[in-house]
RNA sequence: GAGCCGGUAGCUCAGUCCGGUAGAGCAACGGACUUUUAAUCCGUGGGUCGCGGGUUCAAAUCCCGCCCGGCUCACCA
């Protein structure tokens, strides 16, 4: 009778083993030996629900899951097995089982170890489904208890420390974690389907350009250089588009060294995608499908619930001007905020931004914006014709010069996407890089690199492009109707202990 | 980086204001119970009160410093 693995050592005869606290001692009438697991085990619990609720003659089950409940009742015990998919209901009884093995059962199982059973199904009085179970077998002892059943794991730091016990005793952790697996997997869908072809750029890059951040650095020792995680794919996706792939995504992590807080983590997962002889206005109606696409799939409705405030979904969403924004709350002209830089700088101080003093052109500008507009931006609601001197990746507005072909997308005041033309003049490109060189000189740390490669790369010729890059993480967020980009990501960032 | 809040048994939490033998529930351990489901009933064990220092006859409790976490702000468009 195979029952209990605890290690794979053999016990001798009379030994004391300590599980749990509870002392074990092997009396050599069980074979104490790690069992495999078998092919049957591999169904899912739900799995197991539905074939029985579509075909009742089907009853004869093997199933394997963790032990999360036991109720002794002296000569029958009842029980419930978990997955990630459920929980199923397990009954074992003496008379069916046997006097040793329910015996072997009683003090030897425990909450928390990994079991798999065979029987039969039926219902219980109440109508719960369960196994009446002919055979049991250990698959894996464990040897710290589960945190409490009724309350599950609360402590905030356990939960992101130890996160398999949050997914153990928590259903929304294991809700989320379904929820981002399935977004991710139907984005996918929706862009292949559409002859987008998902790449791999490099992550470690020589130069981390494409976005306005801080970068991590390392040192490759061989090549004996600094190289840099990217804070953006953006540069490697174009080129890509140089070289004939006209629609193009990447899926992946990006790295920025900076603060952590609710709506930030120092690797965070971002779509990015291209599509050649597009502009910013097929994106905007790319956008919608791609999200209604995602919400009939992931949550079946338009209409979401964040944090207590609906949010409706249904195409086509509001339009709006990035400086008719601006004009609303101040009354004052596109001219006012792009070339009366004392006076912007006068309202900036006046409405509390802080270091307001050193801040440049752009800088005073984008927070500005931030603090008058953004929080108001409840959503979904593109933002669109922003100034270029925020956009050094976007393409000239082909009606005024002072601005670029780009949007952003917000719902719940947070960004959520942005996307533009792109920018395929080489050497409107290379001025617009030496402007951010300009910007980190006057104290702009986040201002961009210059990319001399990606600029030879426009020289080859880049077909007019559209852009855009959309945030997973908070995307999780939104759908999960959760406030903290750690509840969305497995394993947060946390100060080692 | 600043402010506020938190850290007590494996887990969920009382106890801190107002100093005086460290508590409950779950889990564990022993026992009863063959349809229970937060099973029930009887019994038992379990603590570096985050860490370090100070005040005091006496500190989980008061004071100081530090560590870890949460929230808000700053930073990060």
């Amino acid at each position: 009778m195979e029952i209990l693995a605890i290690t794979q050592h053999s016990l001798k005869q009379g030994e004391v083993y300590n599980l749990k606290g509870k002392l074990i001692r092997h009396e050599g009438k069980l074979t104490l030996q790690s069992a495999e697991p078998s092919e049957s085990h591999t169904t899912t619990i739900k799995g197991i629900k539905s074939v029985y609720d579509f075909d009742p003659n089907f009853y004869q089950v093997s199933v394997a899951g963790r032990l999360v409940s036991l109720r002794s009742m002296g000569k029958a015990i009842f029980g419930h097995l978990q997955d990630a998919t459920g929980r199923i209901q397990i009954y074992i009884k003496k008379d069916i089982v046997g006097d040793d093995k329910f015996q072997a059962f009683d003090t030897l199982f425990d909450v928390g170890d990994i079991i798999g059973v065979e029987g039969k199904l039926f219902r219980t009085s109440t109508g719960e489904l369960t196994v009446e179970v002919n055979d049991f077998k250990m698959l894996a002892k464990s040897l710290r208890p589960l945190p409490e059943k009724w309350h599950g794991l609360r402590d905030v730091e356990l939960r992101y420390r130890q996160r398999y016990l949050d997914l153990i005793s928590n259903e929304k952790a294991r809700k989320i974690t379904l929820l981002r697996s399935r977004l991710l997997s139907e984005i996918r869908r929706f862009l292949d389907e559409r002859g987008f072809l998902e790449v791999e750029t490099p992550i470690l890059q020589p130069i981390a350009s494409g976005a306005n951040a801080k970068p991590f650095i390392t040192y490759h020792n061989y090549l004996e250089q600094n190289l840099y995680l990217r804070i953006a794919p953006e540069l490697y996706l174009k080129r890509l588009i140089v070289g004939g792939f006209n629609r193009v995504y990447e899926l992946g992590k990006n790295f920025r060294n900076e603060g952590v807080d609710t709506t930030h983590n120092p690797e965070f997962t971002m779509l990015e995608f291209y599509c050649a002889y597009w502009d910013y206005r097929d994106l905007i109606k790319f956008t919608e499908e791609l999200f209604s696409h995602l919400l009939t799939k992931l949550l079946g409705t338009f209409q979401i619930s964040y944090q207590g405030v609906t949010l409706d979904f249904t195409p086509p969403y509001r339009v709006v001007k990035y400086f008719d924004l601006l004009k609303e709350k101040t009354g004052k002209e596109k001219d006012f905020f792009l070339r009366d830089i004392d006076g912007l700088r006068k309202l900036a101080v006046e409405i509390g931004v802080p270091k307001a003093e050193t801040l440049t052109h752009a800088k005073l500008l984008d927070k500005v914006f931030d603090l008058l507009v953004e929080d108001e931006l409840t959503g979904p609601v593109f933002v669109i014709d922003f100034p270029k001197i925020l956009s050094p990746l976007a393409k000239t507005h082909r009606e005024d010069a002072d601005l670029v072909e780009r949007f952003e997308l917000f719902v719940a005041g947070k960004e959520i996407a942005n996307a533009y033309t792109e920018l395929n003049d080489p050497i409107e490109q290379r001025n617009r890089f030496l402007e951010q060189l300009k910007e980190k000189e006057m104290g702009d740390e986040e201002a961009m690199q210059m990319d001399e490669d990606f600029i030879t790369a426009l020289e080859h010729g880049m077909p007019p492009t559209a852009g855009e890059g959309v945030g997973i993480d908070r995307l999780v967020m939104l759908l999960a109707d959760v406030d903290s980009i750690r509840e969305v990501i497995l394993f947060p960032a946390l100060r080692q202990r």
